[in-house]
Parts: structure tokens; sequence; C-alpha cells
DNA sequence: TTTCTACTGTGATTGAAATCACAAATTGAG
DNA sequence: CTCAATTTGTGATTTCAATCACAGTAGAAA
């Protein structure tokens, strides 16, 4: 059910700007560019784009929010990534994979800006600073899978949770007074999807942290920080 | 124990040219990059850099190998890439951040060359087609570490080892006759340290894998593989 | 060769998380 | 608001891998 329409937060140049990776491009590019790309809207639990599928473009989420998941043999989803709004997927396997490398699902209502094959290509030769940029961001998305793979190579089920809630603090983490309080984008499955625990070694290790005077569960989506010196123990990080 | 000395295979272009970042350089470009590398030796078990030290210069490897971990607060060490031979590492980190994210260490006699942050940053410039390159090989990078964060998400030792199998196939299988065999470049301890298990795991679920006749063990550093069909269903990949 | 040191395999046991099963709570649609 | 559907929590049980302990093996050095 893609609603392909004119994306009202498209049709001007705001749209793009407020895109981090078109920061640096002038104003008359970000128009020309605004022309070039294609507008999709998607309702909660639409596929975006799925495993195997020939490359589409180059996208930019521009309201909602996605989740990139694999799934293994045995019927098990494992998230890869969480884009939020603002952020893009698909530079990379333009340049070198012909098959998209997992399934993209809209997390609620997600409306979206797609650039061609043929149209990123031009762009990136006519800006050159977009590539410093995408590796950057690249650079940083190993970053986490890096610590991810840290993380999931450990022992116990505390390490991973732990970590979890620590790479969560940027991005969904806001200060409510003097708590920290951070916003789950995912539900508890999700959660362990992206975790690869069961959701009820989730559940009851959360309610353990809730215990031990770790964190406090505000409702299901809500979590404050309680003792963050404590938590960065039981994480991945050293020292 | 670093020994600078003037590596005998880096002070004519060969060098450098077989490392194939640096495959599309012209030849002056090249005599010029080498005069400009500094060339340093390592012994097995010796650090190439450590986690947490400020950034050093992108580094290739000329000869032997190295593996790249990070150490968890419980001692355990999480290898995250294996480099081989005319691989290369440093390139991220130039970009983004201060401190080296991981530790580096030889695991046979290795030779490297050293290109400063400033001289690879002046490289790029110049070579605007070496910035697509790096993006590529940062590509293939995340391709690995999504792959290992879904076998890791796995909920078995075996999904682990079979996916292990399938990778190390690429870059360290040759056919012997009709059978594929892969020579190990770790120790059991090495991949079980890579694969998040406990050595005493590995053994046992390769002992059990030659029984079932998914493999055989010839000596302890090489693994042919009898059922890759079979070795594929027990791994991560989806059809 | 012999000796020493590393690495590797294997049994016994423990333990942590998965699974199974279901109740409680929350959400959302009508 | 009501009711169904989905999500979440929690107990009981099982299972698989970690751990502990040690013996066998290979490899390097003397």
């Amino acid at each position: 059910m893609e609603v392909p329409n004119q994306c009202p937060h498209c049709t001007n140049d705001h749209c793009i700007r407020s895109v981090p990776l078109f920061a640096s491009l002038e104003p008359d590019a970000v128009h020309a560019l605004t022309d070039q790309m294609e507008h999709k809207s998607y309702q909660k639990g639409e596929i975006l784009v799925r495993e195997g599928d020939t490359a589409t473009g180059f996208t930019v989420i521009r309201q909602g929010s996605a989740k990139a998941y694999r799934t293994s043999a045995d019927g098990r989803e494992q998230i890869l990534y969480i884009f939020p709004a603002n952020d893009y997927y698909g530079a990379r396997f333009l340049f070198t994979e012909e098959k998209v490398p997992y399934t993209v699902e809209a997390l609620e209502e997600t409306h979206v800006c797609i650039l061609s094959k043929a149209q990123f290509s031009l762009l990136l030769e006519k800006h050159s600073s977009i590539a410093l940029q995408i590796i950057e961001a690249m650079a940083n998305r190993m970053s986490r899978l890096e610590t991810a793979m840290q993380s999931m190579g450990g022992r116990n089920a505390d390490l991973r949770i732990a970590s979890l809630l620590l790479e969560f603090k940027e991005p969904y983490g806001r200060y409510n007074g003097s708590h920290l309080e951070i916003t789950l984008p995912l539900s508890r499955e999700g959660l362990a999807n992206y975790l690869g625990l069961a959701r009820e070694t989730l559940s009851r290790k959360l309610v353990q942290f809730e215990e031990e005077g770790l964190i406090e569960l505000i409702g299901q989506k809500v979590v404050r920080i309680l003792d963050l010196e404590r938590l960065a123990d039981l994480s991945v990080l050293v020292d």
C-alpha cells in the first residue's frame, strides 16, 4: 500500500536541508535534488524494501522511523538497525551489492524520499564532500556494529541489555529534570530481536535491573536511568 | 619491539601496487606514496596498536597477518577482524574517531607500511577515486559485521560455527582435488574468541560436525568441507 | 633425542537463558 | 465504553553451553 504522493515536507527545501548528509549543499543543488526525489509513504508494519530485492535507491526517512532486520532459517528476526527520522539507508548497497541485505519495515507512519542509483551517482560526482560524509556515516555505523558484536559475544544477558541502554542513551534519551529517561523505540519483542535474546529473558532482566536500583520502568516505553555508572560497569565499555 | 627498518618489499613500487586500494594510482603517485610511508615489523604476539591509543596512521599489512580485538571488563577478548596480507586498517578512524577502537596484534611475523593522517588526507584529496574504494571496502566490512551480528544473535552454537566456516570459505579455502579445504587463520582459542563461544564448546562442536559427516578435521588447522549444503542449512544464510 | 610449554580434547557439573504455558495488562477499533 | 487483539509479565521446566578439572598432544627449544 505505497501511497506515492507529493510529500508536503519535501516540496520545499527545508526537507533535505535537515538531513545532515545534505547540509553542505548550496541552495540550488538542494532545489535540484528535491525535484528528482521520489516520495512515498508507509503505514506501521509496511515493508519499505525486502531482503534480497534488487537495490532500490538511496532512501531518506523524512518522517517516522523504521527497523532493518534479517530473517534466519529458523524464522528468527535479527534487527540490525533502527532508522530514526532524518536518517537514511541504501547508500552502501548502491556501491557494492546488487541485493538488498536486509528488510526495512516502518515502525510507525513513515514518509521517505528516494533518489535513484543513477541520480545518486551523479550527486556524488558533483559534490565530492558528500562521499566524505558518507564515509563518516558508515564509520559511525561500523562503530555501532563492532560494539554490538562485542556485546553479543559476551557471556550474559545483563551485559547485552546494559550495553543497549547505553547505546540508546544518545539517540533516545533526554533529561527530565535531573533524570535521564530513554524512550525505547521498539517493543519488548523488538528489543529482544535486536539483542538476540528471548523476549521473556529481557522482561525478567529489566525488572531485575529495577529491583537492583539501576533503572526505573515508567510505562512500557520509558526507562529512567537511576545508576548510569553501575550500568556502564555491566556494559561492554571498558573504562 | 618494533623494528623500524627499510622493508625490502616496499622500496620498490610493487609493494603498494598489490594493495587493491592503491591499484588505481598512476606510477609516479605510487612512487611518491612509497617514499612517505613508514615501515615497521612485528613478531607474533606483538601489538601494532592498542585500543584507546590516539589514532596512528593508515596501516597496510604488507606481509603476515593480524587480529583486531576488544577486551571487555571481564577480560574476555572479542575478536572483530582478521587482517590478512594486503589488507589494511585505520582508514576509518582517521575520519571520525580520535581513539583507536580496537587492539591489533600480529598473528605471525608481520610487516606493515604506515601513512600518517596528514599524508592520507592529502592522498584522498588528490585521488578522489580512493574515497570511493574506501567506501567499497567499508561496505564489505559492514556486510560481514551484519552477518556476524545475525549469527551471534542466533540461539545455538552450531549456527555460529557453520556461519564461520562459510565466512572463511572465501578468504581461507582452496580446493584440494575436489575437496574444499579451509586453513583456519586462528587457534581454537582464537576462533572461540571470534565466535563469542567457550573454547571447549567449539572443540566439542567440531568433532560433532565431523561425526555427522559435515566436515573432516585434518591436523588442527585444516578443515575439509564434506557437506557444504548441510552446513549452509545450519548457517545464518537463508536460501 | 628429551624437556618444557602451548594448545587441544573430554568428562562431570553447574548455571543461565530458552522454551512452554498461561495470566495480566495495554492498546486500538468499532 | 466495550470487546478483541496484541503485548507483556511470570512461573515451571528443560536444554544447551559455560565452567571446572585434568589428561593427552603437538610444537619449540635445548
